[in-house]
DNA sequence: GCAAAAACATGATTAAAATCATAATCACTT
DNA sequence: AAGTGATTATGATTTTAATCATGTTTTTGC
């Protein structure tokens, strides 16, 4: 970890647009901008451990971080991938409990770090930012059902299908052979994402390939088909 | 469904002081009691569907009201089981959202209904509400990762083990033979809230009564063994 | 009190996915 | 450039749980 030189202010921050800090107002931003520090991470860093405080949030400006429960078997359970604009921890943070998950990097990031204080202060005072966190939070548990409903009633040849698509939608561009999702991930990190085992996956993939669903460049995978992976990722489709 | 004669205000509910209502001040609390109105509902009573627009919020005076999505297969996984002074439909109405699940009268129950303004008004002007309303999102958030997590991670039985564990937190009463878990569900709606097959949960209790770790009583489970039911529940107990 | 419908129960079979085992390939370090 | 460790791959086997089938018991509505 390292404090960057060029400690970029909130308010020229690209990133923040697409963030939870894209209204406050620019006293505010000041604040929150005058407190925080950008470091940069490397794959593999491990940003918070699950069980430990919260001291602040985290304002991820560029690159992929994981944010997964370890389940007792040892394996991951990836919650969310977190990207530019994400932000991370606040829930614990506010809910004033231990982390209740662990957050690695998946892909080299800047990430600013907002200490609580100045945080919760603007948060106190700044009503339209608070009510924007709350909608966050109410949007994100209405996923979390739709996971734990996709978890327990799906088979995890759909999930997979399914996985495929959403990260298409958020990290895909366009080639002329497909869509390219642009982000590494293990097999064992896909695994994590739909909750199943390592060769589950590596299996389906190959399946997925054979079927001309997908084909892979490199570490990365190309949706051919993404109709078909719409199909397989429904029930009775 | 018909409007209570007896429409207990709010600053006299007994209910309130284990809810979100618990520290809201006086006069706020004027407003929403004036503008609520108390509903008893019979149990198999549909409160809301997903997908509807929600004009207001539930808070439960009496009674359990399960919390569900419908998968596709049509089976339904139960998100949670609501109790006296629990509030029901805030996070659709506050993510400004469809509601994201549907919600059924397992017991007969008596259910305040604050309508939308009264609601918003209330959380704009007190702040100590609004971050008490965010911390019950965060901590909501938390147990639905955890859930996910068990969904994926842990077997059938180890889930079914822990549902009994906590139902039996939440609902049970001692006996001289052990904690009566006292609400009526049936096997399909324990299989809703594991995410399995009634078949499924039929086996395994029978199973658990055979190692005499609960016994049934009428339609209700006693939990004869907690510490045995807890080693089921874990991984490498 | 009786018929119909739910709910509960159990057996047999099938299907899905985990686990175990082994090997090939890749990617990084020295 | 070789060696080490991680990752990907594939096969065989086992386990788990779903599904299908059938029967019994309990509840509920008339």
């Amino acid at each position: 970890m390292k404090v960057q030189p060029k400690n970029t202010p909130c308010e020229l921050c690209m990133s923040r647009k697409f963030s939870l800090f894209a209204d406050v107002t620019e006293p505010h931003l000041c604040q929150l901008s005058d407190s925080k520090n950008l470091i940069t991470h490397k794959k593999g860093q491990i940003l918070f451990y699950e069980g430990t405080k919260p001291l602040g949030v985290f304002c991820i400006s560029d690159g992929v971080v994981k944010v997964y429960k370890t389940a007792s078997n040892g394996k991951e359970q990836i919650i969310r991938l977190a990207k530019k604009g994400d932000f991370l921890g606040y829930a614990s943070l506010l809910g004033e409990e231990a982390y209740s998950n662990s957050a690695t990097i998946v892909e080299d990031a800047n990430i600013c770090f907002v200490p609580r204080e100045p945080f919760l202060k603007v948060l106190a005072e700044d009503t339209a930012f608070h009510r924007r966190v709350t909608k966050a939070l109410c949007h994100d548990l209405g996923i979390m059902e739709s996971k734990l409903t996709d978890a327990t009633q799906k088979s995890i040849r759909e999930r997979l299908a399914f996985t495929l698509l959403k990260l298409s939608e958020t990290y895909g561009i366009d080639g002329k052979e497909g869509e390219k999702i642009d982000i590494v991930l293990t097999r064992e990190e896909i695994a994590g994402i739909v909750g199943t085992a390592t060769e589950t996956v590596i299996r389906l993939l190959s399946e997925f390939k054979k079927d001309d669903l997908i084909d892979f460049q490199g570490k990365k995978i190309i949706v051919l088909d993404k109709k078909g992976l719409a199909r397989l990722s429904d029930f009775y489709g």
